[in-house]
RNA sequence: GGAGUUGGCCAGACAGUCGCCGCCGACCUUGGUCGGGGGAGGAAAGUCCGGGCUCCAUAGGGCAGGGUGCCAGGUAAUGCCUGGGCGGCGUGAGCCGACGGAAAGUGCAGCAGAGAGUAGACCGCCUAAGCAGCUUCGCUGCCGGCAAGGGUGAAAGGGUGCGGUAAGAGCGCACCGCGCGCCUGGCAACAGUGCGUGGCAUGGUAAACCCCACCUGGAGCAAGACCAAAUAGGAACCCUUAGGCGUGGCCCGCGCUGGGUUCGGGUAGGUCGCUCGAGGGCCGUGGUGACGCGGCCCCUAGAUGAAUGACUGUUCUCGACAGAACCCGGCUUAUCGGCCGACUCCUUCC
RNA sequence: GCCCCCAUAGCUCAGCUGGAUAGAGCGUCCCCCUCCUAAGGGGAAGGUCUCAGGUUCGAAUCCUGAUGGGGGCA
């Protein structure tokens, strides 16, 4: 089951990478209490970070449990998601959502993800 | 049976599937595949102490600064631990204690109060010798004596009793308390129906300055070492050899040799350090104990956008606080519950 | 990971070193002034001094611990 593997070069490695996200960040999705931003990677996959500052988020225990709940959701959901470049960004107060609202989430996220990279890419063939 | 004190241990379990990070073996030899095996805590936390390790000198001398503070022991070391002393709390098992010095010096104490540290006299108590007045056996005031009682205050300069006295007072005596010296016990702190002596002195505050004793160089794995890309080895000005730099406070010492400012230019990371250690378990042995010694066995996370998770099923007491980032020893703080040992008090029965 | 700093009225800050009254400015409320408002004048209310222990006769202040903020180090 290679397509729900999660080896490393599905995610951001380097600060160059995350820097190069940021700057030219195409694409944004909001959900509650996370962000994600994406953009073009030019690879046959997509990659994902996660940014999660202990200003927003206090606790070890949450900051590992959110990035555990963002990248399990990656994992099972990679093959629906286009060739892109994903950060994804803590907000305040994502530690008092519990796992399922925060699974619910990043499903709808990725799906509408999808549908806005498959939109822009029609617009400009 | 109830109430409590104290020491230690555990931190859901099992199975399957999909994933993540190291390690070992085999195969193809960049990197992957297969198999095996491992993968958060008692506090990983706060960063409050103590060490190891690394660099600065091999961390050296003095001063300043900081810390600790009954005694002895344990330890790599400590502000920790163990045992003991003293004081306090509790019927008790036990618990708590920044617990050296106020007779080296300086300072502080509002208000109240007569007086707040070389004590003092408001109300009082006493006296009628002297002086004065009056309503003249006397009374009152001044002078004089006293500090028992009242009152103020957080605190008023030993306590109780007897003697003593005009009234009183360690003024004297007895007992208690206190200081000093000796003796005895103890390594010591300290203790004593011990002996002698002093005579009521020496109020409080040192988490006020301070004194005494002991400890203490600074930084921290973003320490530090190596590899590698790029570049300039530039220009101007100023200071200077009794100088400047070497991190942190000063002086000495030691090491290095010009230094500072401005302009211009520029960055990309990787490897090691990185986990075998003051390590753990069992047995024996010394010690009241902390702990030490000896033997055998075991290897038990090492990431670098950062790993322990998700789902399903069974089951129970239905799962708290919470996530390693160089490593150890403590302390402190958070925490649903469960198990085991020792001990105390109360009640009942035999 | 390591190292510092702060917390006092609704807001911004004094007071802490060196212990004994909790204060200033802005804001709020009331009154005056004005035809009305602003400005100005007068007055008032508003404080667990972040929390919990300790030292002291007495703590915002000294000591210890906790909580919550802020900053710095590649």
């Amino acid at each position: 089951m290679s397509c729900q593997a999660f080896p490393r070069d599905r995610r951001l490695l380097v600060a160059g990478e995350y820097r190069r996200v940021f700057d030219q960040a195409a694409f944004k999705v909001h959900g509650k209490g996370l962000l994600a931003l994406a953009c073009g990677n030019g690879l046959d996959h997509p990659r994902v970070g996660l940014v999660f500052s202990k200003k927003n988020v206090k606790r070890a225990v949450d900051r590992n449990r959110i990035k555990r709940l963002v990248r399990e959701s990656f994992r099972l959901q990679q093959h629906r998601l286009p060739a892109v470049d994903i950060i994804v960004l803590s907000r305040r107060g994502v530690q008092e959502i519990d796992n399922d609202t925060l699974h619910r989430q990043l499903y709808g996220m990725w799906r509408r993800l999808d549908k806005d990279v498959r939109k822009q890419s029609g617009n400009t063939p």
